[in-house]
DNA sequence: ATGAGGTGATACACTCACGTCTCATCGGGG
DNA sequence: CCCCGATGAGACGTGAGTGTATCACCTCAT
């Protein structure tokens, strides 16, 4: 067991966030059969299943932090970077499905903040965005970020439910997020209230 | 224990409500040291656990059908309706946030087919909406019908962890699942895509 | 007063998953 | 050829939570 991630490591997590998405009960067998290992080799990968859990939680936060650290990365503006932030992380959600039902994570620090800091980041992008004239300022930035995360989340589900595919969830996703799902006549109505 | 709940057993159920919604493990004895009630008394209402949750999961759905019914049933317009609808389910989420880290509930057939009929319900009334021009036509219904869905759930949990106000996450929430989250200039690039 | 019903406390058995340990096996490198 | 590290299989002990049973108590109606 080496420093880098071993082969046998990268199989059990790939297997456990594939079957934690699925049934977040599962158990430690559970685990170990998906990813076709032996229950020992799991426990010889990591110490117990907190640690599993939070390796794999380690895991995701990195995996859409990179991801989302490329995409601004390359944009032109506040708003471009929003939209390519969006994308990425809707594409990573894979990596990070499994979150949705980990009840044991609740009192894990070190997730918990990590998940703060990430909403933080984007929270600064949308104000970047606001500051550029794209995003509606009547609407206090917490509130943009908890919409968008969640948008994010059940575009995600929709895709990995087979609803829709994964370039359309793209488009629709930027769409409803900037523009809702209003038409123009009852748009105005439903600002002015 | 008569067929109408007793004072004791709604007791339990909104202590367990309460309890399963900050810990999603809680145990037999959480929930009933939260309802101030011997763990026994627990048993001598619910069979065990499963049905505990069961009858939880049963009466969050008959009171949001039942909060839902009442608006849709006041109103005017299925544009309005849809309006009322969002507003009482969101103020309904008391009752039913225990369930997004439910883990037990998954393969209980009744509580996902329930749940599948109430989205079908939405998707009748987002249907309505759409004909009579206040939703765009170019999104699919399911889309609109899981975004709306995912923006209640977060309207829902911002409102619980105190960021708004209720009133304010009612107005808040329906301007944005109709107008988005973008000012017109960005608006007419959105749908451009 | 007294009996009935509901309750709290407690003890108990049982199950299930966790985590540890051992041993046989397999495959590659000396 | 043989050793060594990793693995699979499985036995085993442990702990936590579930569900059952019992007993004492309390209150209320008769």
């Amino acid at each position: 067991m080496s420093i880098t991630p071993s082969f046998t490591e990268d199989r059990i997590l790939d297997a456990a966030r594939r079957v934690l998405a699925a049934h977040p009960g599962a158990t430690m067998d559970e685990i170990a059969r998906e990813a076709r290992v032996g229950r020992a080799t799991v426990f010889r990968c990591f110490r117990n299943r907190a640690e599993l859990l939070r390796t794999l939680a380690r895991r995701a936060i990195a995996v859409t932090d990179q991801v989302a650290g490329e995409a601004a990365a390359s944009a032109e503006t506040a708003t471009e970077a929003l939209r390519r932030v969006i994308t990425a992380v809707l594409g990573a959600s894979d990596h990070y499905r499994f979150l949705g039902a980990a009840a044991e994570l609740s009192g894990e620090e070190e997730i918990a903040s990590a998940y703060e800091r990430q909403l933080g980041d984007l929270a600064e992008l949308v104000a970047a965005a606001r500051r550029e004239g794209s995003v509606r300022p009547e609407l206090p930035t917490g509130w943009l970020v908890a919409m968008i995360d969640a948008q994010i989340w059940a575009a995600g589900a929709a895709v990995t439910k087979g609803a829709v595919g994964r370039l359309q969830a793209e488009e629709l996703l930027w769409e409803t997020i900037m523009a809702g799902i209003g038409t123009d006549s009852v748009r105005e109505d439903a600002r002015a209230r």
